[in-house]
DNA sequence: AAGCACTTTCTTAAAATAGTGG
DNA sequence: CCACTATTTTAAGAAAGTGCTT
């Protein structure tokens, strides 16, 4: 990500007239291979995604055929699939965070107050 | 093979800062 | 100085990578 800090390295400090930071030049190895391009998903691809999630949060090969077919993603059958391990992990947090949330909202706070109370010393 | 937990990479929106003209 | 814009930094979210287990 060069490119999103090059001017703010390259511009001297407005009152000093100082560079702040060094330059550092680098080379990518030859050999490096790029890997799977990151595959941005439309705004009615991921409302199919989502919709299939509803129905069951795991995909079994044959709607994760389906979805390809439909959304023409029929090269990477492997994006669906990370995609709904992802939107899992997802909802999981999800899920946990608005259980946390409930335990401090209400009246719940007790528990910890008493916790607190015994391990700080006056 | 797919699953999970965790991490990395990349993108983007918002916040913060720096310039600039009136 | 203030209002406005332009640029930079920061934070958060999404897709893919890693390593291990079933």
């Amino acid at each position: 990500m060069i490119e999103h800090h090059t001017s703010s390295l390259v511009q001297p400090h407005s009152s000093t007239g100082q560079f702040s930071h060094y330059i550092i030049f680098f080379s990518v190895p030859a050999g490096a291979v790029p890997g799977r391009p990151r595959t941005k998903f439309s705004a009615a691809q991921l409302q199919e995604l989502e919709r299939s999630f509803r129905e069951q949060r795991y995909i079994g090969a044959g709607e994760k055929r389906r979805l390809a077919a439909v959304l023409n993603l029929s090269q990477s059958q492997v994006s669906i699939k990370t995609w709904f391990q992802n939107r899992r992990m997802k909802f999981k947090r999800q899920t946990q965070d608005a259980r946390i949330e409930a335990l401090f909202s209400e009246n719940s706070l007790y528990p910890f107050q008493v916790f607190f109370s015994q391990v700080r010393s006056p």
